[in-house]
DNA sequence: GCCAACGTTGGC
DNA sequence: GCCAACGTTGGC
């Protein structure tokens, strides 16, 4: 099983969206590095939820439900997404400010690439995020 | 609202 | 194939 963080601005959509609907096409990626990680998602994979923008915090976990298939928002065939299932909201959002005086955390592909919306995550930054949850 | 970072586009 | 111009993202 791989982890995943994607970011998206709560103002197109948040957290809160996704867990009303349950579940989502992770799509509108138009960014090629991000689409490689799109396709590079398996089933079960675990996907952190960041707020850009607003928040600037991890909010909770979402899951692979569907692996990658055509972007349905574009006839262009390069573009694909994944459908995320809504999994769990964190009791306490880890934000961006605590990640960068985390020593642990010093690599994580929120501060090393603060534009990529589709990033990989090492298994001990996601162990490291969800022990600063608790 | 500004601007740095960075990806993309298009002229040459 | 290079690189300037331009557009977008996202932190501040």
């Amino acid at each position: 099983m791989s982890l995943w963080l994607v970011k998206s601005d709560p103002e197109a959509y948040s957290f809160d969206d996704m867990e009303k609907d349950g579940k989502t096409s992770w799509d509108g990626v138009r960014n090629y590095q991000a689409r490689n990680n799109i396709q590079l998602m398996k089933k079960g994979d675990r996907v952190l939820f960041y707020h850009s923008q607003i928040g600037k915090d991890i909010v909770g976990v979402t899951e692979v439900s569907k692996e990658a298939y055509n972007d349905p928002t574009t006839e262009d065939i390069r573009w694909f997404s994944v459908e995320l299932k809504f999994k769990k909201r964190f009791k306490k959002t880890i934000t961006l400010e605590s990640m960068k005086s985390n020593e642990k955390l010093q690599n994580i592909g929120l501060i090393k690439q603060s534009r990529l919306s589709v990033m990989p995550i090492a298994e001990f930054e996601y162990d490291e995020i969800l022990r600063l949850t608790k």
